[in-house]
DNA sequence: CTAAGATAGTCTCATCTGCAACCATCTAAA
DNA sequence: TTTAGATGGTTGCAGATGAGACTATCTTAG
């Protein structure tokens, strides 16, 4: 008989771990400072790349919705967190960036969300580190996960 | 300044890659057999654990949300996959088991999920594998998740 | 034995998110 | 050009889900 030990199933133990992690980060971003994940991936993404970019290249690269990151940015936008500019080249999109009030913010954020993010990695040795993000990589490659993050990356880096 | 590079920050990458793979998986039970993730959650709960078990148990060890699994048990009923009878010992609780159908259909699921995972994971060798595995285990125990599960089936297990 | 609190399960409500329609704009081909 | 199709972004709608109230039942302390 066919049996499946959730437990020991990958696809299973992935999902509850990173809706474990979520959870441990989202004191962080969402107690803290009020954001949801969609708007933290919004202004993960401004912060990361220094200039200014389009809403869809924030949906490609975080794999979010059009939609979801068009209701952040809304919100984002109201908050005064986050400002855009119509592009001449492109009068369909906007180039979007953080406000001073928003970049203060995403400073004030990030060092506790890395800080987290060491605690949850805590358990492993530096090279067990290596190792988890080196298998990571790998699953993610034969997913398409970094081709297509890459892709829209290249399509959009000036 | 500080600076956060989302696609090597692991919790980011742990979310993307759980809701990829999940999303590789429900090709299976949902397009093929019409089950969504919290209806397969409470039959892998159910197939794993020969016997029957309550709701409650089922929650606990999948980390869903009562609610959730009661709407996939009142689904999996009417589907005629699930049965429940009373429980003399405590009238609140019902026991939950899968019908002669329901089995059925979680035996000819299995193998097909469990291909999936073997394809997901091809991209590592047997070592990497078990690497992969141990180092989500040490995760997952600072994290407190195995704990938790184990003293949920503990605490049933009778 | 009774009362207070815990627990199993259901249900309502608010929220979130994906889908798809939509508008504006751009691009390419006739 | 003009027109058809692609693309950026917004919005209405529907489905899914978590929080928390609620009922019924169990447990424990007095």
């Amino acid at each position: 008989m066919p049996k499946l030990d959730l437990l020991r199933f990958v696809p299973f133990r992935l999902n509850r771990l990173a809706a474990e992690v979520s959870a441990a980060l989202s004191v962080e971003y969402q107690e803290r400072y009020g954001l949801d994940i969609p708007e933290w991936r919004v202004l993960a993404t401004l912060g990361f790349r220094q200039d200014a970019c389009s809403a869809q290249y924030i949906a490609h690269c975080t794999r979010t919705h059009k939609s979801t990151i068009s209701r952040a940015v809304t919100a984002l936008m109201q908050r005064q967190l986050v400002e855009r500019v119509a592009n001449a080249d492109d009068r369909r999109e906007f180039r979007l960036r953080m406000t001073r009030k928003g970049r203060a913010l995403y400073e004030e954020l990030i060092p506790r969300l890395l800080r987290r993010e060491q605690q949850i990695l805590s358990c492993l040795s530096a090279g067990e580190r290596r190792e988890f993000a080196l298998l990571l990589g790998k699953i993610e490659q034969s997913l398409d996960l970094i081709q297509t993050s890459e892709a829209a990356s290249a399509k959009e880096a000036y």
